[in-house]
RNA sequence: GGGCGAUUAGCUCAGUCGGUUAGAGCGCGUCGCUGAUAACGACGAGGUCGGUGGUUCGAAUCCACCAUCGCCCA
């Protein structure tokens, strides 16, 4: 059947062209079709990371979408299911933030003035605000994903599925309350998540550096022997803070157990000449507390002696209910305490960031501070009645001063000053944080701290270092997930609690319902409607914990969320579908999400697929699989930075807007440049040129090849199934094919490894350097040439297959080019084949077109090609010039017998009559011989030198020879002989004298530049033909037009005209040639100075 | 402040186990080639391989320290 094709222009809008694709995807439900499409390779499970919709998206979402689409569409055509359910992340902090904003609120008093319920619904409304900026973009992007039937976070189902989560981990002991250091503000009155304190973390903060003096036991140290009995001086321990405000909240004094400490004597306050007082501090850091000579050492001790120590409280703060304040205000040891700085001695307030070491110590907590910043009305002076309390009430920093100067009337302050620190602050209002041990609940994740990381093992990471690096070491120092939020928007804790401490954890409405007794099915899970539900039990009334759960856990809880799975009591097809999708095969986000959504959804996945031990019942889903992570493979992207190399963020206003490319490059080029330009990792500039560039390199050069095959195969109408078989195909298609099978193998190895970028730059390589600028170039004739035969099958044969291969094979890259091709180089010759490349299968190698041999001898050719080129344009002849002779040396024999195969290619590149072959060790070269380092370099070793200059005084042709004959080179370096077999020297041929040559690296290529009449006429012919064919083009004419055509020339050119009258005939379309006559074009020119008028006219 | 990663030509990036003259594409200049290609080829300019030390016959590559950038954490 002969084959017709659309027609193609020579060049394309790419912008519209995909636009047109996308409309097709639409019409004709390409995607949902690609999903149901018969799956002989069952599931392969993708997981969508859920965005945010408030906001435009910019171009590094295209990044994300660009991975996240490209491995499903190769799976879907390797035969696997690929659902692909979108999702929305609409809860969280920054939601809330931006309707504050909107509303001029600076507090949470505020909201909850305004009303929870309004507030929640403006949050509810502004989530999707954008929702048609990045539905529009993900179309055109060609991300396949259904939007249609995405998960929302906010949804009922969601929400309940996430109690269920709740309650399952409730239920095995993994979520409770206890008390942690958070960042708090006071200033908001919440807890501030660990991103949050991020973004406003300054450095350079000034803060007061005191140093506070704690009268010891003297009794203590006297039983001790650490002081004299007789002494008579107070002895102090020389503490150093920066936060004056949380001292009457210690309750300890750490000391590192491996230091020495120092008993000296010095003065009442820094700067004093006197040595009236005595004071402990490490003895590493005494002269850089005192000056070196501010002090007087009077004894040296180990910290051990000093354990246990009392002193005196520097105030009185308020103790926590049930602090046992008998254990409080000693010394203790431990491993935290560094000699960096300070004294060597630390201040303890377990109640402001050091609740684990007070935990350790059995130390009580006491506070001095309120969560509102204002200073409690208890903070006093110790047994000072009466006395005043100017800092009851004021904000925490504020007391600082009056604290300080307090104690440096009461003769307990050395020394007080400022210092540069880094300091963190409530990013939304600048007031500073406060590091306060709260009451919240937690995730207990370190209970399951070894299956975090056996199921880490387990996960292929795109890079691998992030598996091992970053995130491996995140888990190793795991610590609890801290859940519970004092925020509005977002899913709530299902905890109820009764008046005396008792907790319920409800699993789901159902579960609520039978607690209430009535129905509530209408109810809204979000505040403030469930903090109405109170209901009684067991005499008591039970009312809900007020908080909403961290964002993370929602989006970490997708997998089973996402269905509205609720375990084994869901309903049917809910069931199944989770089961058949976890855990997921692939996902794809940017590392900024390492501790983000990869952390949560592979902690829930481990804690809710944990197969249990002895004592704990195995996890919910361990059914469907047992510990393991949410995930198997993941790629890790970088942040697109701006052309600076600084992040795109909002707040900068550098972020592309995705369109400006879309718009003017179109999706296929941005996608490719996502992919090849930089593997994923790595944070990679982004520039429109850039992706411009990729346009006309890739795009357009794929285009052209498309267009020239379209435009002939149009012309010739050739029969592609009555081409011979591969096999029996000339070597030029034979190679080719050996090219498309070895590139098909190496792309589908890559894709499987989840590599985009080496096989992007593979086809790129394949598509410019071989298929287009190597195959077409050399092998146009083919296609252009009268008449049809076996020849000319073949080629359009080859070139078709070489196409089509391309388009299928650049599908999950760039899906829309791949369509056009596909649509036209296939569905016009097969009517029954998938109406689109992405219905279509994953092409499959033919080991046996791979021809090694040949492919390796195209590779010598293209080498030697480029060392004649070099050569010509040395001597100055050009290539239309036919030389003599090329003179030629490879490197092997194997290397040599290849290149002889492809002599006719050779001769026809560089214009050469005649090619002589020199043996790889001739005589007739001379050559500089190398040692081969890698093979000898360890043996040798210092002998080197030596050697090189050995070599380089030794004439090339004596081993050489050596070589030919393959016997040893024995050569003495430093007194040691040394015997070299032959594949311990690299030869390089100098070029040989009387020839133009080029050498490289073992090869080289000499050009005999000896002119004959014959040669210089021949040379003249091509002229001739290259002034005709400019002639034909200027005239206007058709490529396949033919002309009668007339040559006046000057005498030195005729017999060139006479010799290869037939050849130019041929070459022109030329019916016939006149030595003079009419013609309706004609144009005069010069060929080597010798003048020349071209006339021609079309013929009917 | 800590952890991880990066730093190679004007730009974007390769560079394998330490080994031979550190490469590619784009951009620039010269020449060549051209009836598919706004393309292609050859040559040239352009590199203290972030810096300093060390190991080694030999370091872009290994080690130490430092600088800058990014991410995460504090």
């Amino acid at each position: 059947m002969p084959a017709r094709f659309k027609e193609v222009g020579p060049s394309v809008n790419f912008v519209e062209l995909e636009e047109s694709i996308v409309r097709f995807w639409r019409e004709r439900d390409v995607f949902r079709r690609s999903v149901e499409k018969e799956a002989p390779r069952g599931r392969f499970v993708f997981y969508e990371g859920p965005p945010t919709a408030n906001g435009k998206p910019g171009v590094h979402h295209v990044s994300s979408r660009a991975y996240k689409d490209i491995f499903p569409r190769f799976r879907t055509m390797q035969g696997f299911e690929v659902p692909r359910k979108g999702g929305w992340d609409t809860h969280g902090l920054p939601v809330e933030i931006a309707i504050e904003k909107r509303l001029g609120f600076e507090s949470k008093a505020q909201i909850e003035e305004y009303g929870i319920a309004k507030f929640n619904e403006l949050c509810r409304e502004y989530v999707f605000e954008n929702i048609n900026d990045w539905n529009r973009m993900t179309e055109r992007v060609g991300y396949w994903v259904d939007l249609d039937d995405a998960y929302v976070t906010f949804n009922r189902s969601y929400m309940e599925s996430c109690w269920w989560v709740m309650k399952e981990l409730w239920d095995r002991g993994l979520l409770a309350e206890d008390y942690k250091t958070t960042w708090h503000s006071p200033s908001s009155n919440t807890t501030l998540a660990s991103h949050e304190v991020a973004l406003d973390y300054r450095d350079n903060v000034k803060d007061p550096s005191v140093f506070p003096k704690f009268l010891a036991d003297s009794a203590g140290l006297k039983e001790r022997g650490i002081v004299e009995q007789s002494e008579t001086r107070p002895v102090h321990f020389l503490a150093w803070t920066t936060t004056p405000w949380t001292l009457p909240a210690n309750s300890g004094l750490a000391l590192n157990p491996d230091a020495d400490y120092v008993l000296v004597a010095a003065g009442r306050e820094h700067g004093s000449e006197d040595r009236n007082e005595l004071y402990v501090v490490a003895a590493a850091l005494a002269e850089k507390v005192f000056g070196e000579d501010g002090f007087t050492t009077v004894a040296t001790v180990p910290a051990a002696r000093l354990e246990g120590v009392r002193y005196a409280p520097l105030f009185e703060g308020r103790a926590d209910e049930g602090a046992d304040l008998g254990k409080a205000w000693r010394v203790v040891l431990d491993d935290f305490v560094t000699l960096d700085d300070g004294t060597g001695i630390v201040h303890t307030a377990p109640a402001y960031g050091d609740l684990d070491q007070g935990r350790k110590h059995g130390l009580p907590t006491i506070f001095s501070v309120g969560l509102d910043g204002l200073v409690f009305p208890d903070v006093a002076v110790p047994g000072g009645e009466g006395a005043e309390r100017p800092w009851t009430g004021l904000w925490f920093k504020d007391a600082d001063n009056l604290l300080t100067a307090n104690l440096h009337e009461r003769g307990l302050m050395f020394r007080s000053g400022t210092i540069l620190h880094s300091y963190p602050f409530n990013w939304r209002d600048g007031k500073p944080l406060m590091n306060v041990a709260k009451k919240s609940w937690y995730i207990k994740t370190t209970l399951l701290k070894d299956k975090l990381l056996e199921a880490n093992a387990d996960i292929n990471w795109h890079p691998e270092s992030i598996g091992t690096g970053r995130f491996g070491r995140w888990l190793e120092n795991n610590v609890d997930w801290a859940l519970s939020r004092e925020r509005f928007w977002g899913t709530t804790m299902p905890i109820w609690e009764s008046p005396s401490g008792k907790r319920i954890c409800v699993g789901s409405v159902a579960e609520l319902e039978e607690y209430v007794g009535r129905d509530l099915s209408d109810l809204d899970l979000h505040r403030p409607y469930v903090d109405e539900i109170t209901f009684g039990h067991e005499g008591e009334t039970y009312r809900r914990v007020p908080f909403v759960v961290d964002v993370w856990f929602e989006s970490g809880a997708m997998p089973y969320a996402q269905w509205g799975y609720q375990g084994e009591r869901s309903p049917e097809p809910v069931k199944k579908a989770f089961e058949e999708s976890f855990p997921a095969d692939y996902i794809s986000e940017a590392i900024d999400q390492t501790r983000g959504w990869f952390y949560s959804l592979h902690a829930l996945a481990t804690l809710l697929s944990d197969s249990g031990d002895g004592e704990r019942e195995p996890g919910p889903v361990a059914h469907v699989a047992a510990d393991t992570s949410a995930f198997k493979n993941v790629i890790v992207l970088g942040h697109i930075l701006d052309e600076k190399g600084e992040k795109m963020s909002k707040s900068k206003g550098n972020v592309v807007d995705p369109w400006e490319v879309l718009d003017r490059q179109g999706a296929d080029a941005l996608r490719w440049y996502i992919y090849s330009s930089s593997p994923p990792e790595t944070s990679k500039r982004f520039g429109v040129n850039l992706v411009e560039e990729t346009q006309r390199d890739f795009f357009n050069t794929l285009w052209s090849t498309y267009y020239f095959f379209v435009l002939y195969a149009n012309l010739d109408q050739p029969d592609l199934q009555a081409a011979p078989a591969a096999a029996d195909r000339p070597q030029a298609d034979r190679w080719l094919l050996a090219r498309v099978h070895d590139l098909i193998r190496s792309v589908t190895y890559s894709l499987e490894n989840y590599d985009a970028t080496s096989s992007s730059r593979a086809i790129r390589d394949f598509v410019v350097d071989d298929l287009s600028n190597w195959y077409v170039r050399r092998n146009r004739r083919r296609f252009w040439k009268g008449g049809q035969g076996d020849d000319k099958a073949s080629a359009y044969a080859t070139l078709h297959e070489a196409l089509v291969t391309v388009a299928k094979l650049i599908a999950p890259y760039a899906p829309f080019v791949s369509e056009e091709l596909y649509s036209n180089l296939v569905l016009n010759l097969d009517e029954g084949a998938p109406e689109s490349v992405h219905l279509a299968a994953w092409p499959e190698y033919r080991e046996e077109l791979i021809d090694d041999g040949l492919l390796h001898s195209v590779k010598v050719l293209q080498r030697v090609v480029e060392l004649g080129r070099s050569a010509r344009a040395e001597s100055g002849v050009k290539t239309r010039q036919p030389l003599p002779e090329l003179l030629v040396r490879v490197r092997s024999d194997a290397e040599l017998a290849g290149i002889k195969a492809l002599e006719d290619e050779l001769r026809d590149e560089l214009n050469i009559k005649k090619v002589t072959y020199l043996d790889v060790t001739a005589d007739f070269v001379d050559y500089t011989v190398r040692p081969n380092l890698p093979l000898v370099g360890k043996r040798v070793g210092r002998h080197i030198p030596e050697l090189r200059k050995w070599l380089a005084q030794t004439d090339g042709r004596d081993i050489a020879r050596n070589i030919r004959e393959g016997t040893d080179t024995v050569i003495t370096l430093g007194g040691e002989e040394f015997a070299f077999e032959p594949e311990a020297f690299l030869l390089d041929a100098v070029s040989p004298e009387g020839y133009s040559a080029a050498e490289n690296a073992g090869y080289l290529a000499a050009l005999d530049t000896r002119l004959t009449p014959e040669l210089i006429s021949e040379g003249h012919a091509r002229d001739i033909i290259r002034l005709i064919q400019n002639a034909r083009k200027n005239a206007g004419l058709e490529v396949s037009d033919r002309i009668r055509l007339v040559l006046e020339v000057a005498p030195e050119l005729e017999p060139a005209v006479r010799d290869f009258g037939d050849v130019i005939k041929g070459e022109v379309l030329a019916t016939s040639l006149e030595a003079s006559g009419e013609g309706s074009f004609e144009e005069s020119q010069e060929v080597d100075g010798h003048a020349l008028t071209i006339r021609l006219s079309k013929t009917a």
